[in-house]
DNA sequence: CGCTTCTGTCATCCC
DNA sequence: ACGGGATGACAGAAG
């Protein structure tokens, strides 16, 4: 591994510092300064949009409007996107080398995603919704150009960086670099590499340095950046207006810094590529709570430390010098609800085209492909095995989080796989790095850890595929590594697998056990975690063997498991059947009912980042399916063995065996996790449930996907879900295998959910492209009736229950106004009472001083004083009343007193 | 055994 | 007219 590192990042560097020679831009990671509101627009609806409502944003993206709230311009990002690729476009063709294309465009799958997790990160769920309205609005008139210029100086900028890093990283010292770094960071994540090694401790610990405004990063950037810098100016002109208001909105600083009031953006920034990585191949419910968490917790500011840089070298780098016509695909098609997916690039290309991306990717691919090679002559033995590995490319295809995937499931499976291998290795050396500088926050951790354990478990799983594993690993370290390498040990005993390619299997091993013990730490390793885990190892294993790029998937099990800690049940079932609704009530849930929330937009992203990849298997449609079938079915049938013998019967059997392995086949790890992870959090309390068809995969996935998104359905529907539950919950299992077991009876070729969240002109082809029976529409239909009205019975509770909370807030808001009111009121009543006192006090000693004609006191009992509209008092008697006064002028009055 | 809660489903209304 | 969301009501399962 360390050697896989050292390679890998100094070919990295190198390749950072010529391209910064030769003027070239090297993208680090653009999204990350995109404003909070494009980041959720890259992500979609956040967690809380349920699927109805995706559909209908995906639906209203054409229109840009209608969208949720929270989903601020989709039309406006999709200029924006497009402007991007043209003008990543433009620049690339400055790109000279293969190489650097290879290089680059290992990353250019991750862009959108890189920059989602961003703005997650950035924006914490409410905050983002804050900022992201008044971000735009000031670009709105902009236009989407200048965001993308402001990316394309924050590349510049980072490979200033890298150059930095590179050449005289240490040059001014660990403290000045700390500054700088702070500076930059908050500025934006500018590069980062290596700087971030030694700094990222550092940054750390001096967290407050890294506080600056985003002017001092300007003059930093001014200074240390020399000809690019004003080559950027010149290019972007006013942009540096643009740059210092950006920083507000975008950076995430402002999400950052509130956890520990700290700068070090480009940690955070990292960290978040780690997590758009993750997001990749997990889900982007994964993404939402980790980033949400992460943006409270500084911790992640160590940790991107080390897979910011990765992630950037793997989003910005292929953003930037990817190769052009990939990138410009990508950039172009990155559909908006996958760019807020985290891949951009398949996800779009699926959405738009669902048949033409097995061949895009294949065609991008193959010319990477060779670039890659490249690269893995650089990385050494880091790449090379994930190359050789043909599972793996089967994994990364399947693997519904990898956003690549769907591209390059074919061609480009190595690069798919050095995806995989980054995010995975991320993962892998968050787990297994100690780092302190990891460290995670509280907060953060968590669903880090989660994400993290759940791949963990998820390889653990995998074990059977040794390279899979060990792909993963690899990358992770060889990325940790390429960032660290140079100064960090740590990374490498983090590690703590060194085996370089060749040691995979062990490394496997190793992180398998680390992980398992992560999880025992984590859930207390109950002997039904245990045995959950076996399950899922099993079924990972089984879905491994047929598809090796099911790593991400049962990474993702394996998330929910970890999450599922409090409520091991609960997660399985929601793994099965929850993602969607947890996603879907996920945030916002509370507020609005129908409005979608952030988290589910994640999941939704997350779902067609699946489905994506997904497609991409499906772009043979059944062939691998039938593959997996069989082993799924096994799997399947297992499990419901195990839950329903009674009602297994011999329709389930039968239909396990032959039928339905589709369904079975390919669980939506990326839904499962984000049905984990939502459940898993604390904020989700009060709205807790999940919803097996809520899940947004298919409708998120990719409103084009069509075909992609059928297949993708197909593989998952059933094999996680059904496994999970299968194994626990029996009730839900039941459920869900009720219309299961009847498609499956029927012999219906899709997945209940492929059925219930497709579009209902996808559902219309899908049906068109079968010719099935009377009875098997009849089923079919009445499932997709019964699955979206679960749905919709779910998110009507949902609602119900806001309606609930929110009417006790104001019933109890009304009390306390009434309780304040009833104060003031008795404060009036003792007023009123004093004033009664002082006015008797008054009297009498007016009294006092009174003598009638006989020059005998008055008594105030026998007379009242009356004032006359003269300003004269006079004194009548109560006897006599009003008429018979005894009168006197005050004047006499006045007189007698004196 | 009864009660409560949760969840799926049906029927219906409405858009 | 159809699809689908929303919702009240009912039923079953589980605690």
């Amino acid at each position: 591994m360390l050697h896989l590192k050292k390679y890998f990042t100094e070919g990295l560097i190198q390749m950072a510092i010529l391209l910064s020679l030769c003027g070239l831009r090297v993208d680090v990671g653009l999204e990350p300064y995109l404003p909070p509101s494009w980041h959720e627009m890259m992500l979609g609806p956040t967690s809380a949009l349920t699927q109805t409502q995706f559909h209908n944003l995906r639906n209203r993206l054409g229109d840009g409007q209608d969208l949720h709230p929270k989903s601020v311009d989709l039309d406006g990002f999709f200029t924006t996107r497009r402007l991007l690729g043209w003008v990543r476009s433009l620049d690339r063709l400055q790109v000279p080398h293969a190489e650097l294309e290879t290089w680059l465009v290992q990353r250019e799958p991750d862009p959108l995603p890189m920059v989602c997790p961003d703005l997650l990160e950035r924006a914490p769920a409410g905050v983002e919704r804050d900022r992201t309205a008044p971000p735009l609005e000031p670009r709105a008139g902009l236009g989407t150009l200048q965001e993308e210029e402001e990316e394309e100086e924050d590349k510049e900028d980072e490979t200033h960086h890298a150059r930095h890093n590179s050449g005289a990283v240490e040059e001014p010292g660990e403290e000045e670099e700390e500054e700088h770094l702070g500076r930059r960071t908050e500025g934006r994540r500018r590069l980062g590499g290596s700087y971030s090694h030694a700094n990222n401790r550092e940054l750390t610990q001096n967290e407050d340095q890294s506080s600056f405004s985003l002017q001092e990063c300007l003059r930093l950037l001014e200074e240390t950046f020399d000809v690019t810098e004003e080559q950027q100016l010149r290019d972007v002109g006013g942009r540096r207006g643009d740059l210092e208001r950006q920083p507000p909105g975008r950076d995430p600083p402002l999400s950052h810094i509130a956890p520990t009031g700290n700068p070090s953006l480009d940690l955070e920034l990292h960290w978040q590529d780690l997590l758009a990585i993750m997001d990749h191949e997990n889900t982007d419910v994964d993404m939402m709570t980790s980033f949400d968490h992460i943006q409270n917790s500084r911790a992640t500011e160590t940790l991107q430390g080390v897979g910011s840089e990765a992630l950037r070298q793997n989003c910005n780098d292929h953003d930037n010098t990817a190769t052009e016509a990939e990138q410009e695909v990508l950039l172009m098609e990155t559909p908006m609800q996958h760019g807020s997916l985290g891949q951009s690039g398949t996800p779009r290309q699926s959405e738009q085209e669902p048949a033409l991306l097995p061949l895009t990717p294949s065609a991008e691919l193959d010319d990477h492909s060779s670039a890659l090679n490249s690269r893995d002559t650089l990385k050494n033995s880091n790449t090379n095995p994930s190359h050789s590995l043909p599972d793996h490319t089967h994994l990364l295809a399947q693997d519904p989080s990898e956003d690549f995937y769907v591209g390059l499931n074919a061609d480009d499976s190595s690069s798919t796989l050095n995806i995989n291998l980054l995010t995975q290795g991320l993962v892998d050396t968050m787990e297994g790095s100690p780092c302190s500088q990891y460290a995670p926050h509280p907060d953060n951790l968590p669903s880090f850890d989660a994400n993290f354990h759940s791949r963990d478990l998820t390889p653990s799983s995998f074990s059977p595929s040794p390279e899979g594993n060990g792909m993963t690993q690899d990358p992770l370290t060889s990325i940790s590594g390429f960032f660290l390498a140079d100064e960090e040990e740590d990374v490498d005993d983090e590690d703590g697998l060194p085996s370089p390619l060749c040691g995979l299997l062990e490394d496997d091993v190793i992180l398998d056990e680390m992980r398992l013990l992560d999880l025992a730490l984590d859930e207390g390793f109950s002997p039904d975690m245990a045995a959950k885990l076996e399950e899922e190892g099993f079924l990972g294993s089984e879905i491994i063997e047929q598809e090796n790029g099911r790593d991400v998937d049962h990474s993702g099990t394996g998330v929910a498991i970890t999450e599922d800690q409090g409520q091991p049940r609960r997660h399985q079932q929601d793994g099965a059947v929850g993602a969607d609704s947890d996603s879907g009530l996920s945030l916002d849930f509370s507020h609005s009912p129908a409005s979608p929330c952030a988290s589910e937009a994640s999941s939704y992203s997350s779902s067609s980042t699946s489905s994506s990849s997904c497609m991409s298997a499906v772009g043979s449609p059944f062939s691998e399916d039938e593959d997996t079938e069989e082993g799924l079915e096994g799997s399947d049938m297992e499990g419901e063995m195990t839950i329903k013998q009674e009602e297994l019967e011999e329709e389930e059997m039968g239909a396990v065996g032959g039928g339905y392995p589709e369904d079975v086949k390919k669980p939506f790890p990326p839904n499962y996790r984000d049905h984990k992870l939502y459940n898993g959090l604390p904020w989700q309390e009060h709205i807790g449930h999940d919803h097996t068809y809520n899940q947004p995969w298919l409708s998120a996935s990719s409103p084009s996907h069509g075909k992609m998104s059928t297949k993708s359905f197909l593989q998952h529907d059933d094999a996680k879900p059904y496994h999970h539950s299968s194994s626990r919950h029996i009730s839900e299992t039941k459920m869900w295998s009720r219309d299961e077991r009847r498609a499956r009876t029927r012999k219906i070729p899709f997945s209940n959910e492929l059925i219930v969240n497709l579009p209902v002109e996808e559902f219309n082809d899908l049906l068109a492209n079968y010719q099935l029976t009377e009875e098997q529409l009849i089923l079919v239909r009445d499932i997709r009736r019964r699955g979206k009205n679960k749905i919709a019975a779910q998110n009507c509770r949902k609602r119900k229950l806001d309606v609930l909370y929110d009417l006790e807030d104001n019933v109890s808001g009304l009390r306390r106004y009434r309780s304040r009111l009833l104060r003031e009121k008795q404060e009036a009543l003792r007023n009123l009472q004093e004033m009664k006192r002082e006015l008797g006090m008054l009297y009498q000693d007016v009294f006092s001083r009174l003598r009638d004609e006989e020059g005998m006191p008055l008594n105030a009992m026998e007379y009242l004083l009356n004032f006359e509209s003269d300003g004269s008092v006079s004194v009548a008697s109560r006897k006599q009343g009003a008429a018979l006064p005894v009168t006197k002028t005050s004047k006499k009055q006045r007189d007698k007193k004196k």
